[in-house]
DNA sequence: TCTGGGGTCCTAGGACCC
DNA sequence: TCTGGGGTCCTAGGACCC
């Protein structure tokens, strides 16, 4: 039976944020998403930037003082005055990220990352017993803090399989430690709720308990056939993550993505169609980049669009959830404006035309890990090569070094209907 | 009370093929 | 022309994760 280890930092963004900069360190403070989203500049002064970010990850002392992950910045701020809002840095938390990768590694041949701020390793050889597991554990959080920081706590799980590892590590915040053996898991995950375990989300816990199961021991009772017949796939997922099976295969081979995308909610709902565009064929730009960056082109484009809400209107339709549609690209696609093309084709074929809108969204899939081979090319020769050196240069100096000039547009559309007042430009 | 931005996987219906 | 059965591709949307 395999020993899997679940390593999870606490509070991620904030503390590595408080790590780098001793002003930070011991305040609530929060990290919200970057304001420039698309590119296109302007609020137009209408808006204050906080209106539409949330709170990314905040703090030990803010989570104390009851600013929660994903609250909206405004709401955050309302709760606690004082509450610094940061803005996050991914460079600095990806350098965070192999760091800690690196360290785990050492401790073993397979390392599977889960996000940016978590990962599993199987430990079955480097800690032989669940004893060996601890004390392994216990140099991996002593490594972290001296190669990190100390402001960089993380929280560990042990357990034979990844679903019950993750689940322990995540039962004791911050900076714990929790070991399941075997003999203990059915005892551990009864004392867990439903929402603590990664792949039961509200629905099925909704659906669950509409059905009497309102815990994993009443779960483990529900035969399989009721699983199956109201959940399907995931029916047979349940019955054995109510026995404490999971999946204990630890991959550390690095998959290639299956999409690449970008969205941004707006500060204030757009109407215009050109505000639309402009802001469409930036998102577009930046999809393609990485892409090419990446060495990738793809097969399909996809588009979303979420509407503005209607003030007056109550109940869910006026909740904006979204729509969104996709088409497949016989030859393939690498350039931003042929993936604009495509995404505002079905944007404007799928968006409410009376709605102003809230957000947009692009993204590519059925990726080919090659160069668009080069038959494939609509573009002149001249064209092809300013896209070469247009690459080169964003390699060299990152996403924001050039902008098409029809991007900038939003600028002057915002000073022609009169929205621009004080600054900008 | 659904608020951001980045993703993954699954399901189900329709079109189309033999 | 219809009926049956099997399979794949495409598309839209839902659920879930951090």
């Amino acid at each position: 039976m395999s020993i899997i280890l679940h390593l999870d930092f606490n509070s991620f963004f904030a503390s590595v944020e408080q790590q780098a900069n001793p002003f930070l360190r011991n305040k609530a403070i929060a990290v919200g998403g970057k304001s420039g989203g698309a590119g296109t500049g302007s609020t137009g002064g209408r808006a204050p930037l906080l209106a539409r970010t949330v709170v990314t990850t905040a703090s030990r002392e803010a989570k104390a003082l009851g600013i929660k992950t994903a609250m909206g910045s405004m709401e955050a701020m309302r709760i606690l005055p004082s509450l610094i809002m940061i803005q996050g840095d991914p460079q600095k938390y990806s350098e965070i990220t192999k760091r800690f990768l690196n360290i785990m590694r050492r401790y073993s041949d397979a390392v599977e990352q889960f996000s940016t701020d978590e990962a599993f390793a199987d430990i079955t050889q480097a800690a032989g017993d669940y004893f060996g597991a601890t004390a392994l554990a216990l140099q991996i959080k002593e490594d972290i803090a001296r190669e990190c920081g100390p402001y960089c706590t993380v929280s560990i799980g042990i357990a034979p399989n990844k679903l019950i590892a993750k689940l322990a590590g995540e039962s004791r915040k911050p900076d714990g430690l929790t070991v399941v053996p075997p003999a203990d898991v059915i005892n551990f995950i009864d004392s867990q709720p439903f929402s603590a375990f990664c792949g039961i989300g509200s629905k099925t816990e909704e659906k669950l308990t509409e059905l009497g199961i309102s815990d994993v021991k009443s779960l483990r009772r529900a035969p399989l056939s009721l699983l199956r017949s109201h959940f399907k796939n995931q029916g047979d997922w349940l019955y054995l993550a109510a026995r404490g099976a999971g999946d204990d295969q630890v991959s550390d081979k690095v998959e290639d993505p299956k999409s690449i995308g970008h969205s941004y909610t707006f500060p204030y709902d757009l109407e215009l169609e050109a505000e639309l565009k402009t802001n469409l064929l930036a998102l577009s730009d930046k999809v393609a980049f990485r892409m090419r960056r990446d060495n990738f082109y793809a097969t399909q484009v996809s588009a979303f669009v979420r509407h503005a809400r209607f003030p007056g209107v109550a109940g869910p339709s006026s909740a904006g959830a979204g729509v969104g549609a996709q088409h497949k690209i016989k030859d393939g696609i690498s350039d931003g404006l042929e993936i604009y093309k495509n995404a505002w084709e079905i944007i404007n074929k799928i968006r409410d035309k009376e709605m102003p809108i809230r957000l947009l969204g692009v993204s590519v899939s059925g990726l080919i890990k090659s160069p668009l081979p080069s038959r494939l090319f609509k573009k002149d020769q001249k064209t092809h090569r300013a896209l070469e050196a247009l690459d080169e240069i964003q390699n060299k100096f990152g996403s924001d070094s050039w902008r098409r000039a029809a991007t900038l547009k939003t600028v002057f559309l915002e000073r022609a209907s009169g929205w621009h007042y004080d600054h900008e430009i």
